[in-house]
DNA sequence: GCATTAATTGAGACTTTGTCTCAATTATAT
DNA sequence: ATATAATTGAGACAAAGTCTCAATTAATGC
């Protein structure tokens, strides 16, 4: 998987630095669900000097190259760089409580993405279907708290 | 519309104040991609002592209440607040290039919906479907462009 | 291997988003 | 009208994200 990667990247003739490297082994090790913040530490303790700024610039690269996309960009408690990376396409369930996420696998959108495709020239690159509600725990909770 | 948040508001419990009557207007009139900045700016036309605090403060009630949702919320260029308000689920495709969004009405995943509620003891209250990839105009670019 | 060169980087200033506290205001019920 | 508790704005704060620029470094050709 990270040697598709490296390779889409030089067939784009990026370069293959260390920081990026570093990233990279992060973003395939780390799940789907990592935050800027998360994969900028995790990145620091592969490569010490990584910064902000290039763990920006990296997910911006790889987002442009149809890599991975963000999702829930900047939320603050929750934050989630979802990387579908894996996929074509990613679903989840989350729950507004407590901020949870379950994955889960079924994809319903495969007519449905040619159709829009053809009618309004969109080149469809990957799609995220996430229901939200309250996920078991906390729909139990949610009567005696309130 | 308008009628039935401020029933359901007034239901729960909650003051039917000055600035969250301007927040509500605006989200009535602005259509369901707004962003918390737009609303705040927007909302102080109305009534100008508005505060960021407030919009915040209904908009978390208003999710609460489960009378919209919050898409995307930080994203510093396109953020967007997607108020679906009217419809149990949202639907759109994004470019990832210059970041329009269009609607599509088509919804594809009411019975899944039921299989996963049932499966992971999941209370759904809507979801979000969206694709993204590269609009008609960005489809011709991206190749001069680059 | 070594030099050249243009892409990439880290640091840190900066902007924007989102949260929180607290004293002042205000909608509601009586 | 008064009482009361919810709500508010201001502004401090924290975190997320962007940008600039000088220094570094990967790739290319020798
Ligand atoms: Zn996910
Ligand atoms: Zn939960
Ligand atoms: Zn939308
Ligand atoms: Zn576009």
């Amino acid at each position: 998987m990270l040697e598709t990667i490296v390779e889409r990247l030089q067939e784009a003739g990026h370069r293959l630095t260390k920081p990026r490297m570093a990233v990279l082994q992060v973003l395939e090790t780390g799940g789907e669900h990592l935050s800027p913040a998360e994969i900028l530490a995790r990145g620091q303790a592969i490569y010490p000097a990584l910064s902000r700024a290039t763990v920006y610039r990296t997910l911006e690269l790889l987002s442009e190259l149809g890599l991975l996309r963000l999702i829930h960009p900047g939320e603050q408690r929750s934050s989630v760089a979802c990387v579908a990376m894996h996929h074509h396409g990613h679903h989840h369930l989350l729950c507004i409580h407590c901020g949870c996420m379950i994955p889960f696998e079924e994809c319903v959108v495969g007519e449905l993405e040619a159709t829009l495709s053809q009618r309004l020239g969109f080149e469809i690159k990957g799609h995220l279907l996430e229901f939200y509600g309250l996920c078991k725990e906390c729909r139990g909770h949610q009567k005696v708290e309130q």
